[in-house]
DNA sequence: CTGAAAGCGCTTACAG
DNA sequence: CTGAAAGCGCTTACAG
């Protein structure tokens, strides 16, 4: 493509292509009126500088990295959006990557994706987020990493997250408030950390309100509305049944609404399910269903905001640029008094 | 980051670069033993050709574009699943963009995006296939486009799409078969050309079968479950009401069947409720949603093969690279006879 | 405050 | 079949 170049500008603008470097990295020393020429010179050529030949020079890329286990998960959605918008605010790009460790050699090829895009930075979405083998590698490579969700921070890469302990406390603690006694926990994949601290809030939430928690109203399940639909059908079977269920994320609690319904349970007259997430499909259930907001947009557009940091990069120690957001209680129709 | 370079290799190896390049980009006249030997060293090394340089010098990019209007959309999810495993194998990287209408200077802001990166190819999804404004931009920069979800393929882009007409028309029968002929059909967004092909579909299955089609029973909507739900409140009000309701997607079909639910109709006992899509969602309801089966992953991998085809680019008329996949009829439970 | 030179890591012509 | 030269569009030192 006859794409215009710095030298097009420069040429047109009377100056040299470095003063016209200068202006477009809004670097000091232009004088005012020589700032505006070129500036105006700029806008009417539509000139934009080669993000490749600034990587090249530079060796500062304008590409971060997005990197999901699963890019087709719902939560995925949102966090990409919330990124996209803000690398385009920073005059970054976006670029997704999936890493799948079912396939042979899988780090290998993510250090080669990596080297060849020579990324700005790189975001690390749950449960990859907690893969030593992963931060090693880039570690190793010297790429910035934040890691989203994760709670482990470290030296090497800040985390942004919410508080999913404290959010699980809140919600058993709505539950107790409501009169429930008999609460069962359904759990998410336990190689999320997520999945642990939410299950250790709801444990600790019960044991302050002096509840047992049997140990088979604590089911395994993997966050997937099918999981949660099997543990609705085996905690729900018996005549002795919980009153409540608090499923680690929204599309479990779903497939206990489904489980319920089939049984012809009313809920929430004779149970009450809550989920965590508020994800799209929290609202499109009858009834909707009461969880935890998790703002994973602004959570996203946390870790670009820190990966754009010029000081992030250097520093020696990235711990202190973790961000804790808050999570806030949704009470929808889907609980109610025991 | 100390990279390992062409140079490195060539010298290492024993040749000159232009030898390391000729292997590393599968050149013919590179003779056995020696290319053999460069490989051998590559892998030793770890070596990956830079991105940015190749780009620069050979004024071709391995990043392709995904354009959305909404990329939190479950849609969007799906098709992205697909791009990014097949840009991954023909050794591409995928940049995801949102285009959004309502920010001024949306349109030069997009192209400044463009000429920065360098884009080999880019995806356009619905709605946004259809904005003529994007795709002159596109014609007008030689950037190679394809239309994801479009049937308006044309000179200057392939699409590539299930044919939503005849879906429509089949699932209308398969209502109309059942027994039904008191069929409503909630519209989707009318600016998704998609929308119209399915209304188009519905009207035409329901004129050869010779079935009154009443103007308050094919509502305006707009692809949202509140919308859908919305819909079906309306539609179901009336004591004298619809047997059998078609919603364009699957998350409208949601909402009726929630609005059902709320007014104690029993489905599919006293209603049938279809949907279109597959999605996710369509799986989380109760009942499960009959529905028809849109391949998005491998609608979005077909985008990228064309893509990388070095003959699109060149082509003359890309009307013909146009793909056509086969969709599927699902029957679940939310549809049983009149 | 401004610019001329050199170089980032590749590939494209052009030789041989 | 292989290589030396030039250049892609910028930025990084270095001068002045």
């Amino acid at each position: 493509m006859n794409a215009v170049t710095i030298k097009d500008v420069a040429r047109a603008a009377g100056v040299s292509p470095k003063t016209v470097s200068r202006v477009m990295n809004a670097e000091a020393h232009v004088r005012a009126p020589v700032r505006e020429h070129v500036l105006r010179i700029v806008a009417e050529l539509g000139y934009r500088p080669n993000a490749h030949a600034r990587s090249l020079s530079s060796s500062r890329s304008f590409l971060i990295g997005l990197f999901f286990d699963d890019p087709a998960s719902g939560y995925a959605a949102d966090v990409q959006l919330g990124a996209i918008t803000r690398c385009r605010h920073h005059g970054y790009h976006l670029v997704v990557e999936r890493v799948d460790r079912s396939v042979e050699g899988w780090l290998e090829e993510t250090a080669s994706a990596l080297q060849a895009l020579d990324l700005a930075g790189v975001v690390l979405t749950p449960p990859i987020c907690d893969w030593t083998e992963l931060t090693d590698l880039f570690a190793q490579r010297g790429i910035p990493v934040v890691k989203l969700g994760s709670s482990t921070a470290g030296p090497v890469s800040a985390v942004v997250h919410i508080d999913d302990y404290a959010a699980a406390r809140d919600m058993t603690d709505h539950l107790v408030a409501l009169g429930h006694r008999r609460i069962a926990f359904v759990q998410g994949n336990a190689t999320h950390g997520a999945a642990r601290r939410r299950l250790a809030g709801f444990q600790d939430a019960m044991a302050a309100a002096g509840l047992d928690v049997r140990a088979d109203w604590i089911p395994a399940a993997d966050f997937t509305f099918r999981s949660g639909m099997a543990a609705g059908d085996a905690l729900l079977a018996a005549t002795d049944r919980p009153t409540a269920i608090f499923a680690a994320n929204d599309e479990m609690a779903l497939g206990v609404l489904v489980s319920a319904a089939r049984l012809d349970i009313a809920v929430p007259k004779s149970l009450s399910v809550v989920g965590f997430d508020d994800a799209p499909v929290s609202r499109m259930a009858w009834p909707q269903l009461t969880t935890i907001r998790q703002p994973n947009g602004e959570l996203a557009a946390a870790t670009i905001d820190i990966l754009v940091d010029p000081a992030y990069a250097q520093a020696e120690t990235r711990d202190g640029y973790s961000v804790e957001l808050p999570y806030g209680m949704i009470e929808r129709s889907s609980s109610g008094p025991a």
